[in-house]
This record gives structure tokens, C-alpha cells and sequence, in this order.
DNA sequence: CTTGACTCCGTACTTAGGTACAGGGTCTAT
DNA sequence: ATAGACCCTGTACCTAAGTACGGAGTCAAG
């Protein structure tokens, strides 16, 4: 069982060294046992955990809610459903943000739709949309 | 023309006063005339201005962005073109971010599905897919 | 033995878009 | 004339998720 680096650990994760101590200092992984030289000592774990994080922030977690998902981990009361309507309430959020966000794609594929791409600033369909307001559904 | 105060200007538009000075210093609108006191003097043209960005900031356009948009706009030598491939490019932003935010939901949604809501949180298969490749324990 | 890479700690800086004072001056209604 | 609401400037603070820096100690190779 061969202890890693703080540097070996970053590598593997694919963060950078400034990064681990930054999850440390966040209370995200525990803090290490040290070498007699104050070297941070990592075992293979730590690479878990820290891919853990990764991996839920391409889910769109927080480090926050990260936290809290590891938390919730490791108590022994909390069960599978409780991480459940973490995901559920995660989905939610994304679901609304995606509806938010089409909402503007829509009211800006009619304006461009609209705009020839000729003439003046003064007769574009754009800015006049926002110099009057585009709630018209 | 009666003179707006900023506090007149901000409660118009729905705005902090704070929030008004910020953008004048960013320069999304020009700093306006003062009255002998040193009050700043608002035509209703600063309101339009100030609701312009307001909608452009729901459709998704950042400050930066807006300023340009303004400047565009007071330049008599840029088209109703080059609005519109503002529009355009700030569309397929938008187009991405709905991409990365479907697949997000696609994950969490088999995650939640996969998940039965039961049992303890070691057979957590939202858990178990975070933790990939870690099974040693 | 020296050089360069690595590690330590603490602090400051970053981007975006504000928000909150502190410490003054001014205006308005009573 | 005085209270309270408003305005001024300037600066600091906030969140998120890091990134950079300075000054020091340590380690491995040549």
C-alpha cells in the first residue's frame, strides 16, 4: 500500500495540486495523515473520492450538494431514498433551467427570423424587440 | 420634461439604485447630468435604456455582452447584420447549454429510475455510478 | 553539491453581477 | 427646525469554484 502524493493524486484525477487542497480545505475529503516531512499521504480512496466529485459535477452538483451527498453517505441511517430525491430534486432543478433557457431560444430564433440582415441598427427587428419589450407570447 | 430622480429611475424599472450606479460605472449607460446638488438627472430615456437591459439579460445575454450591443448600436456604420449574428451566435450558446443540460437530465432520470428508493445508502446505484471503478473496500 | 521539481502554508486574486456599508450632504413634510 | 428619506462617493463584501503567488522546506538526479 503505497502512499501517493498530492501531486500523484492530482494527476490521476486530472485536477490541479492548488484543487485537492482546496476540496481539503472545503471539508470534501478528509485530511490526510502526513508524512514525518508534513507531505500530504494519500491512499488509493482519496483518487475515489475525488473522482466521486468529478463525476457528480458533470451531473450539475454543487460542491455543496457534494458535500451533503457525502455526507449523507456516511450515515448509517440514511437510506438509498434519500439520495434519491437528492438526484430528483437535482432533475427538477436542470428540468426548469432547460425550460428557462429554451424560452430564450425560441423568442430569439423569431427575431432573427424576422431581421433581414439589412439595412440600418435603426430598423432592426432585434433592438427594437428589446427597446419595446418581447412579452407577447 | 421633468428631471427623474435615480431612486425614481430604479423603482421604473425595478431596479436597486445601487444597481443603476453599477452599470453606469460599467458603462452600459452614459453618466447623466447633475443637477446643482450633485443629483444625477434621468431622462426617460435612461428607463428605456435600463428596461433594454433587462430584457437582454432574459434573453440570456451577460453585461459584457449588452454593452456591446449598445455600442453596436450608437456606431451608424454597423448593419442590422451584425445584430443578428450577434443573435445567432448567442443562440447556438444557448443551443449548447440545453445540449449539456439534456444529457445531465438523461443520466439522473435512468439514475432515479435504476434507484428503488430502498435499502441503505451501500446499494445505492445513483452512489454506485458515481463511485465507478471503486469497489474495494 | 547543486539544480529543478515538488511540497508546505497563507493570502490574495479572478469573473459576474451585484449588495452593503460608512460618512457625509440635501430635501421635504411637519 | 428637525426627523426621516433621499442622494453622494468610495470601498468592502458576497457566492462559486477555483487559480496564482510568495517564501520556505524537501527530495531525487546528475
Amino acid at each position: 500500500m503505497k502512499a501517493l502524493t498530492i501531486g500523484q493524486v492530482a494527476d490521476r484525477v486530472g485536477i490541479g495540486v492548488e484543487t485537492v487542497r482546496f476540496y481539503e480545505r472545503k471539508g470534501l475529503i478528509e485530511q490526510p495523515p502526513r508524512k514525518d516531512n508534513g507531505y500530504r499521504r494519500y491512499s488509493e480512496d482519496a483518487v475515489a473520492r475525488l473522482r466521486f466529485i468529478q463525476r457528480a459535477k458533470t451531473l450539475g452538483f454543487s460542491l455543496r450538494e457534494i458535500g451533503e451527498l457525502l455526507d449523507i453517505r456516511r450515515d448509517p441511517t440514511t437510506t438509498c431514498r434519500d439520495i434519491q430525491s437528492r438526484a430528483e430534486s437535482k432533475l427538477s432543478d436542470i428540468e426548469e433551467k432547460i425550460e428557462g433557457l429554451r424560452r430564450m431560444s425560441e423568442v430569439l430564433i423569431k427575431l432573427i427570423d424576422e431581421c433581414a440582415g439589412e439595412g440600418p441598427t435603426s430598423e432592426c427587428p432585434i433592438l427594437e424587440a428589446l427597446d419595446v419589450g418581447v412579452e407577447k407570447e
